[in-house]
DNA sequence: ACGCACCCCTGTGCGC
DNA sequence: TGCGCACAGGGGTGCG
């Protein structure tokens, strides 16, 4: 479920707990989740005091005085829960601070990973050395997103999922940026006019930050009641909303490509 | 190189 | 109440 925003509010609420704070338990509960747990996260984790904790795309980051980094990717199921008061079915991995504060990492469809990688490695770690920039940084803009998908025939919502050409969108925000953008999620990305791709960009960012500034302000003291991170409600203009009015009065529309559904309104988006 | 289909896994919600 | 199917926000691989 979670895409680049999802993940930023989780990664501020787990600031709190864990930001200069020492790990005295760390705990897989099962081997993997896509790939086997790193067979030294016990051993190198526990004991160290987290230093930091970061983004980059839809991967969390936890730093630790010992120079190393937990990268953490929630999949399409994963999520962080905070002082649970159990554990349940699905909780794979355990962290507890000094001050016993427990994180519990949950992934019922195991898609997500984890990976433990030292500082340095980090600008060379493969997953993100092949990644395209930042959507909210400022060398996404419209100039690169033409370059980039210069000659390209595509479909621009493919080009906008690949993470080498863009690093943290995913489906929501990609049809939803392409509906506030007025863009086909079938227009071909080599065949966008430079004009548009500014337009979209914008609506990238602002979809973006909005859903951050929901997050943030759903999560209560970055807790939230039920002690779990990393969701919040959002309406969303085209997402999910198949047979619905679009704003125009058109009716939203759902296709599915390799799988992944795509929503929007064929009468906004040209 | 490029575009696309499909797979990993479990849970949920729907129609019958 | 049960069963089978479609579908889910990600990413990697392998094919033509």
């Amino acid at each position: 479920m979670p895409e680049l925003p999802e993940v930023e509010t989780t990664v501020a609420g787990l600031r709190p707990a864990l930001e200069g704070k020492r790990l005295t338990r760390v705990e897989p509960r099962r081997p993997d989740l896509r790939r086997p747990f790193p067979p030294d996260l016990r051993q190198r984790m526990t004991g160290a005091r987290v230093t930091s904790l970061g983004r980059r795309a839809k991967y969390g980051l936890i730093e630790t005085d010992r120079g190393d980094v937990m990268i953490f990717h929630l999949g399409m199921s994963g999520r962080w829960r905070i002082d649970p008061t159990e554990l349940e079915k699905h909780d794979h991995l355990l962290l507890e601070t000094e001050e016993k504060r427990q994180l519990v990492l949950n992934d019922p469809r195991r898609f997500g990973s984890v990976d433990l990688i030292k500082l340095e490695e980090l600008e060379a770690f493969e997953t993100f050395s092949k990644m395209g920039p930042e959507p909210l940084g400022d060398s996404f803009n419209a100039a690169y997103l033409k370059q980039v998908t210069k000659g390209r025939k595509a479909p621009i919502k493919q080009l906008l999922l690949d993470q080498r050409n863009v690093a943290g969108l995913g489906n929501i925000y990609v049809c939803e940026a392409l509906h506030m953008a007025g863009i086909s999620p079938r227009r071909m990305g080599g065949q966008i006019s430079k004009a548009r791709y500014e337009k979209l960009v914008s609506a990238i960012k602002q979809v973006l930050e909005s859903a951050i500034a929901a997050g943030g302000s759903s999560l209560r003291d970055f807790v939230r009641p039920d002690g779990e991170l990393g969701y919040f409600a959002k309406d969303w203009l085209v997402y999910g909303r198949e047979g619905s009015p679009c704003h125009c009065g058109a009716i939203v529309k759902r296709r599915v490509d390799s799988g992944r559904s795509t929503f929007y309104c064929a009468k906004c988006q040209k």
